[in-house]
DNA sequence: CGCGCTGTTGAAACTTGTCAAAGTTTGTGG
DNA sequence: CCACAAACTTTGACAAGTTTCAACAGCGCG
């Protein structure tokens, strides 16, 4: 027997990836499970897969296999219609999942797309459908997220439906930068993954509306833009634009 | 004993809200259940309900506890922004559910109203869990069932987004037609539920838009409205503006 | 049987889209 | 490391589509 302990590769993977060990647990799945239930989880991720920015984490029709969390790095989902004009359906960032789509009829309905180079967990959906069975914290959370996500589609279709460029542009705002508070980053400043044209395609506006309007935002004081970087100086005024008390 | 048999309510009552009775069990239900699978899914429906036009089935704020079939009538369901601001999210008909949206929060997230009289079928959320960690395929197919939902309103999002008056109307009739097809009613011929306001709601348009398109699909011999009848006569055309092979 | 809700239609106003041009940044190959 | 091309952004002028406001008609419920 050797003295020298032996590091495996695969074992050294394994730990990196374990969600016991990763910081996103809390984002991405129930909090308060037993370290058993934590192990079976820990043995539900795949592999990782890392993407280079630009690159397709899966496109419209292919067979849908494995559900995708993020690790690391910035997505868009896009659907395309038969006469070519496409829309962007979303765009997620760390600790959240990608591909509920594609449940329902085994097959991706939307592509998904790195906006910068980006790690995801591979989550086989068989084996979280198993496993959901045995963990009941597991299921119900993932009964949540999916509720969740539809939720959150119909916080779009109201703001697509009934809001005008300024308010969704404000609402756009306010969400990103309360989803960069809750991954511990600034309220206030951030840079956008995206261009003019994917928030556009997000917002049911074209790029030079985006573009005149966050020129608009930046002659009031709301924020100031330099081309992706955003600083919003009056989170107050977003909010009151789209409706909500400003606290 | 008496020779004459008992006929208590209650089991006449089960037996005709049994789901292995019911004629939308195709619509609501996995197939292939074996017997033993469909007599627990039967004892799933808690009780049914009935509703009047006009009336709640529940409403934004209220616990969630269980999810609704629908077995005969049509709904709408609504969100309601802080600044009073409302938009219909959908509309929905037998052998659809109703509810998803509160499993996230435990709490419902829009308002649910009768736009007819209608019975629905209540299915309390947690035997739901319960059972479907034992019956696989009642599993898969409400993962399913709520994966389709979000699919669903990437849909809207799209029509929402990208496309102009004629064709979101164009889209909301194509939809209604195919809804009634699979429900063995005419494909081309139909009572609208809802008011012109409703549809506009939906669709992110002012009811006076709706109804110069409806007259403007009139004129050119698309459809024959009368307030809320409605033949399509040329789906093809119908299709082909919503940028559909007119097949 | 009439009042109110719903639907239709017209004209004007407004918001957003379209087209065009120029400026800026990013990325790549020499 | 620089230069150049491609992609992205900004801004203006004008056009188009949708909303707003208003008036009126029709249907249906009480």
């Amino acid at each position: 027997m050797s003295a020298i302990p032996v590091l495996r590769p695969v074992s050294l993977d394994r730990l990196r990836t374990a969600c016991s060990n990763c910081g996103l647990k809390e984002l991405c799945l129930p909090v308060g499970l037993t370290p058993d239930e934590m192990a079976r989880i820990d043995s539900l991720i795949g592999t990782r897969r890392t993407l280079k920015k630009g690159a397709h984490l899966y496109r419209s029709g292919e067979p849908f296999e494995a559900l995708h969390a993020i690790r690391t790095g910035f997505f868009k989902t896009t659907v395309l219609l038969e006469d070519g004009r496409d829309q962007v359906t979303g765009f997620q960032m760390s600790g959240e999942l990608l591909g509920l789509d594609g449940i329902g009829s085994e097959k991706h309905t939307c592509d998904a797309m790195a906006l910068e180079d980006s790690e995801v967990c591979v989550i086989p959906y068989a084996s979280l459908e198993t496993l959901s069975r045995e963990v009941h914290t597991l299921q119900h959370h993932f009964h949540k997220v999916l509720s969740r996500e539809i939720v959150r589609d119909h916080g779009v279709m109201m703001l697509l439906g009934s809001m005008r460029a300024e308010e969704r542009l404000a609402a756009f705002l306010v969400n990103l930068s309360q989803r960069f508070t809750s991954r511990g980053y600034s309220p206030s400043e951030f840079y956008l993954r995206m261009t003019r044209e994917e928030i556009g395609s997000y917002l049911g506006l074209k790029l030079e509306t985006v573009s005149r309007v966050f020129s608009r935002f930046q002659d009031e004081g709301t924020i100031a833009v330099q081309q992706k970087h955003i600083r919003i100086i009056d989170i107050p005024r977003l909010k009151q634009l789209i409706g909500q008390r400003p606290c």
